[in-house]
Order: structure tokens, then C-alpha cells, then sequence
DNA sequence: TTAGCATCCATTTTT
DNA sequence: TGGATGCTAA
């Protein structure tokens, strides 16, 4: 079985007697590895799946990886097996530790625009954008670990004065609620784990081994629960690579690799060097520009695939003229070596620089996918969907409450809803609560009150109904019951609803089906669906398409032929980068969109660009430069064709009439 | 004062 | 594409 792996692959695998980084080069085969070990502990050394866990950073990641050790293990260890994200097992951990926690099992986790809602109210109405930074930054505490009486100190400007005075009322807040955000899911098993010993004890017996994936994105509070669970024995492997470390912006800490170090003295460090993806024309030129990185460990990629194309440098006049040229470059090459167009992708720094090479594409009749948009729970429809559920399984959980209530109108408004809310705050209460108090006939006029009571016995019977009856056929009565689809009509433009109503057919048929399949009933459903994003399930790869996407998103996606545009001084590194003296975070962003290709890289930038309104001249970016010189620069509008490449195109010319397969 | 429309401008995103 | 801001008309 081990056969398939290179040497230092096997060591990784193989090595069990204490704490283990694997410090994987793009491309060198982690998720192997990850999943050979999984099986290795399981096959030759006797340990249950049961007791290991594998943690990843998205569902994707954690889908992925449980689909292939699943083919390397038996049905049952399969099952048994933990592999889900950090925020899953959080979930799991503090649902089963609720009481420890002062929380009720059935809390709900509250999601962006829930939170900013309580924000906005506890702040008198901020404007959007300060609301959002007061957001960022309690997040940032919360996943550092800091605590609302040490925020304090910590004030520097304006907006983190502000996030500072309202960091405790947020959290009294949550709790009222009986709900939590996603840093809680960190935050609170790691605080339950310092001062409950039991608990920590009880899950440590049950997550003997851990394997986390993509360590360096890790945040200072996930660090500390994994250190937590490992213990002192430091039984975990910790796979990453800190060349690929671009989300220090919102909280991962590369400092995180040089903690193991200092907190496992033992640690064995183990590098894969070795890339099976790319030519070493690409590899090379990744190496030398991530050398220009301050470097905690040294790595340098290889492979066996040759030297490969030169990595072609093409200036345009501006980004207009940067998207035509990608689009006409890309089918002159699809043309010449009779690719698909899914083995092209285009990269680039900022979404909106996705625009004009959308609009291009299409001119040249390319298709094309879109990686990344909004997260399907986003979209107002299906939060509206939610916020019945919600409420059926917490009904403390306000923000459900007054969505639900409020949508279908049912003629419940604003002056009812702080009726009741002032009742309910007297009786520290939540409003689903004091709907059925007696109390409450004194406050709300017996008309809106009789309103609000028919919702709540609806809900409770609803609710009653989840634990037994099957989902699907349970989510198409509520939808009917409110009218759902004739509220859409009625509230938004005809498209617009039928796209609304569509996506709430594809959520609620989505439910049903993992109901049926998982066997649970709607209101273990609900306990779970706000970290499961559905477009995780993988339907790309499908569609023979050009795929766009952010460098951040392509992190972990390769393409034959890779396209980088507007490689520039001020968009990659970015100007904000450049003025907050973050380049290395760049330059690793940078390498993430280089070590994507796996034959061929062409890398873009514009002369000039509009900048506020004025059109200015700009710099082509210092990594270009950075990147040795296994570069070919070509100019301008026309590209002049180098005399091997003229060549090489007569030859494949040839071998096409000729009628031979290329390769 | 406010809804509705036009205009302008973009870091990166998951749970 | 979409969010935020600003301007016009009521």
C-alpha cells in the first residue's frame, strides 16, 4: 500500500511516536498522504477510525478527503471516521457540552447579517461600514482568544474603541439568545477545555489522533484547541505549507509553525519537496520569487516532468486590452493543441477585475465558470427558510423570531414586535416565550396579540412534528402554510421570484435528500445546516468551461494552462499591501497563482489604468523580476512569435495533418 | 425628508 | 456584478 509513496511521503505516513509537521510543497500530494495515514493507522497499527479525526478548513476540503480515505478503508471504519471542518467539530463539542457552556443544545448559531443586525442596535444605528468593522474586529479578539475586560486595553483607533464598548453587550446578547457566531465554535470548547478537565479528558479518549489540514491557516484559538485535544503526548500530524499562508488578514497565524516548534520540542518536521504537478520552468520560477521570503524553513520544489514552456510574460495596453489578449491567446492555444476549455483558468487578484474578462470571453464566445460568489445561506430567500427552523429548534433564538414572523407580512410590524419586546425584556425572557405568557395581554392589543399567538402555536406544532415525520414532506407543508411562493410574487419582480422561489426548491429538495439519506429528521437537520454550504458539492469539473477565480480561491486547484492578470505594482502586491508593508503575504499569493499551472503560465499586466477617474501609467509588478529568468517577455499588441515557438507550432502543424494525437 | 435612479468604484472569504 | 454614495423629483 505504501508503495504508491515517495520517501519522505512514507515517512510522514509511517511516523506515529509523536507530534509531526508535514510541511507539503505545492502539489506534492498532502491529501495523500493524510488520507494513506488515516488507513495506515487503521490497517497496520490497530487504532480505530473512531477515534481519529482529520480537520479541514472547508467542507469542500472535508468532503474530498472523506470521499478518498473511504476508498482506501472499510464501510464501517469509514463511517466511524471524524472528517470535517474545525467549526464542525465545535459544533459537535459544545452540542454535547451545551449545559458546560451555559447553553441549551438546541443554540443557534447566528450568521453574518444576524450579527450585524444585534451590532447595529447595540450601537443606536451605525452606518453599515462602521458596523462592519466593529464586526471584524470582535472577531478578531474572539479568535485570538481575547476576552471583552482585555479588548479593552487593546483600543487604538476609533473603530476598535467602538468594537471595545460594545464587546460585552455582544455577547450578553448572543447568549440571550441562545446563540452563538463561528468564532464561538472555537472559542467556547477551548475555554470549556481550561477550566473542565472531564470534559477535556473525555474528549481526548475519544479523538486520539488528529491530522489537521492546511495548518498554516490555522488562528490562535484553533491552535490552542488542538493542543488542547493532542495533549502533551502531541499525538497529531499538522500538514501545511508556509509558503502558501495568505490568510493572516483574517486571523490564520503563520506564527502558528514556529509555536509547534517551541511547544513540541520533539516535533518531527518532514518536507515534501517533490511536485507532481508542474514543469520545472513553473517550479523554478515559483522557488526563486519565494526566496525573497523571510523563511522559517528552507523548501524547494522538483518534479520529473521536464523543463517544461517558458513562462510567457505578455504586456497590454490597459485592462481592456489585457482581457482581449487573454481571450485570443486562449483560443489560438486551444486551437493549436486541441485542449478543452476546462483545462484553463484565469487568475487574478480582486473580483472585480473578473468584469471585463467576463465580457471578453463571451465576445470570443468562451464559456466560462465564476469560482467563489455569495454563499448560497446569503441569499435573503433561504435565510428567510432558515429562520423558521431556527426557531422551531431555539426558541430564544429573537432574530428568527422577527424574521419569521415578519416575512410573510401577516400583519405583525414594528410597534407589535416592541410591544412584546418590552414585555419580554421585563421578564429576561425571549418574545417566542412571552407570546404565551399571560402577562403579555397587557401590553399587545388582544388583536396583534391573537396574531402573534396563532404564529407561535404554529411553530410549536411544527416543531413537535420535526422529531418524528420526515423532512421533505414537513418543509413542503410550512412552505405552503405561509404562502411562501405568493409572497415572493407578490414582493419582488416576476424573475426575480422565480429565481427566489427556485433556490428555495433547490434548498428544500436538498434537505429532504439528506433526511432521507442520513436518516434524520428535520430538527436534527437544522442542527447542523448552518455550517453546510451546499455548493460545496462539488458540481464543477463537470461543465467544459475556463474557470475564473481569485488567487485565494484557487488555493488547492490546478489547470494545464494557467492565466495570472494585472500582475502590477499596486494590484499584486496590492496598494494597501504595499502601504502596510505586507509584500511577503503578497509574494505568497502571488506563488499560490504561479504553482497552479501545470504546463503552461501566462502572466499579464496592463501599462496603464484607470485610478479614480484619472488614467495613470503603471509599473509591471516586482515579482515578475522576482522570478528569475526562465521568462519570456513578450509586448504590446502584437506578440511576436520567438523562433523555438514558431517552430514548435510548425512542428505540431505538421503532426496535426499528419493527424497524429498531440500531446 | 425620502424614495428612486444614476454614478462611481472597487482586496482577499470561510465557517 | 453589486454596494455605497449622491442627486433629483415629489
Amino acid at each position: 500500500m505504501l508503495d504508491q509513496l515517495n520517501a519522505p511521503q512514507r515517512d510522514a505516513v509511517k511516523y506515529l511516536d509523536g507530534p509531526c509537521l508535514v510541511l507539503a510543497g505545492a502539489g506534492s500530494g498532502k491529501t495523500r498522504v493524510i488520507t494513506q495515514k488515516i488507513a495506515y493507522m487503521v490497517q497496520q497499527c490497530g487504532l480505530e477510525a473512531r477515534n481519529i479525526a482529520a480537520i479541514t478548513f472547508t467542507n469542500k476540503a472535508a468532503r474530498e478527503m472523506h470521499e478518498r480515505v473511504a476508498k482506501l478503508l472499510d464501510k464501517r471504519s469509514a463511517r466511524q471516521l471524524t472528517v470535517c471542518t474545525f467549526h464542525a467539530l465545535g459544533v459537535r463539542i459544545v452540542r454535547q457540552e451545551a449545559q458546560h457552556v451555559g447553553l441549551k443544545p438546541q443554540f443557534s448559531i447566528l450568521d453574518t447579517s444576524d450579527l450585524q443586525q444585534i451590532l447595529a442596535e447595540l450601537s443606536g444605528n451605525a452606518d453599515k461600514a462602521t458596523i462592519k468593522g466593529i464586526q471584524w474586529t470582535i472577531s478578531g479578539w474572539k479568535n485570538a482568544l481575547i476576552p471583552p475586560e482585555e479588548a479593552v486595553k487593546l483600543v487604538t483607533d476609533e473603530t476598535s474603541h467602538a468594537a471595545a464598548k460594545l464587546y460585552p453587550a455582544y455577547e450578553k446578547t448572543l447568549r440571550a439568545y441562545q446563540g452563538v457566531d463561528f468564532d464561538d465554535l472555537i472559542a467556547l470548547p477551548v475555554r470549556l477545555f481550561d477550566s473542565h478537565e472531564d470534559a477535556l479528558e473525555r474528549w481526548r479518549g475519544k479523538l486520539r489522533y488528529l491530522l489537521v489540514d492546511e495548518y498554516q491557516d490555522t488562528n490562535r484559538a484553533q491552535y490552542k484547541l488542538l493542543r488542547q485535544l493532542a495533549g502533551d503526548r502531541g499525538a497529531f500530524t499538522a500538514v501545511g505549507d508556509d509558503d502558501q499562508a495568505i490568510y493572516a488578514w483574517r486571523g490564520a497565524d503563520v506564527e502558528n509553525l514556529h509555536l509547534l516548534q517551541r511547544d513540541y520540542p520533539k516535533l518531527r518536521v518532514i518536507k515534501l519537496e517533490q511536485n507532481y504537478r508542474s514543469s520545472n520552468r513553473i517550479l523554478n520560477a515559483a522557488n526563486t520569487l519565494i526566496a525573497n521570503n523571510e523563511k522559517l524553513f528552507e523548501k524547494k520544489l522538483w518534479s520529473d516532468h521536464g523543463l517544461g514552456e517558458p513562462i510567457q510574460v505578455t504586456l497590454a495596453r490597459d485592462p481592456e486590452h489585457e482581457a482581449e489578449l487573454v481571450a485570443m491567446k486562449l483560443t489560438a492555444h486551444k486551437f493549436e493543441f486541441k485542449t478543452h476549455f476546462r483545462d484553463y483558468a484565469i487568475l487574478y487578484r480582486g473580483n472585480h477585475q473578473a468584469r471585463i474578462i467576463e465580457q471578453q470571453l463571451r465576445n470570443h464566445h468562451i464559456p466560462y465558470v465564476m469560482s467563489g460568489g455569495q454563499s448560497f445561506f446569503d441569499r435573503a430567500e433561504i435565510r428567510d427558510l432558515l429562520s423558521y427552523l431556527r426557531l422551531m429548534a431555539n426558541p430564544d433564538d429573537d432574530l428568527a423570531f422577527i424574521r419569521a414572523i415578519t416575512t410573510p407580512r401577516r400583519g405583525v410590524g414594528a410597534a407589535t414586535l416592541e410591544a412584546l419586546g418590552n414585555y419580554a425584556g421585563r421578564r429576561h425572557g425571549s418574545l417566542f416565550n412571552a407570546t404565551f405568557e399571560e402577562g403579555a395581554a397587557e401590553h399587545v392589543p388582544a388583536r396583534q396579540l391573537e396574531v402573534v399567538r396563532k404564529f407561535g402555536s404554529f411553530i410549536k406544532q411544527l416543531d413537535h412534528r420535526a422529531y418524528k415525520e420526515p423532512a421533505g414532506a414537513l418543509l413542503e407543508e410550512l412552505l405552503r402554510a405561509i404562502g411562501y411562493q405568493a409572497w415572493l410574487m407578490e414582493s419582488c419582480e416576476v424573475k426575480e421570484a422565480e429565481t427566489k422561489w427556485r433556490n428555495v426548491r433547490d434548498f428544500v429538495e436538498w434537505l429532504a435528500r439528506r433526511g432521507e439519506e442520513d436518516q434524520k429528521t428535520l430538527h436534527e437537520l437544522v442542527q447542523t445546516v448552518a455550517l453546510i454550504n451546499m455548493l460545496d458539492k462539488g458540481d464543477d469539473g463537470e461543465v467544459d468551461a475556463v474557470q475564473l477565480a481569485t488567487l485565494h480561491a484557487s488555493k488547492g486547484l490546478e489547470w494545464p494552462h494557467v492565466f495570472l492578470i494585472g500582475v502590477e505594482e499596486g494590484m499584486l502586491p496590492h496598494q494597501s499591501s504595499i502601504d502596510e508593508d505586507k509584500i511577503e503575504e503578497e509574494r505568497r499569493l502571488m506563488y499560490v497563482g504561479v504553482t497552479r499551472a501545470q504546463r503552461s503560465l501566462t502572466i499579464t499586466a496592463c501599462e496603464r489604468r484607470r485610478f479614480g477617474g484619472e488614467i495613470r501609467m503603471i509599473e509591471a509588478s516586482r515579482f515578475i523580476d522576482e522570478m528569475g529568468d526562465g521568462l519570456r517577455r513578450a509586448s504590446k499588441d502584437d506578440v511576436p512569435v520567438s523562433q523555438d515557438e514558431g517552430r514548435a507550432r510548425l512542428a505540431n502543424l505538421r503532426a496535426m495533418l499528419a493527424g497524429k494525437p498531440q500531446a
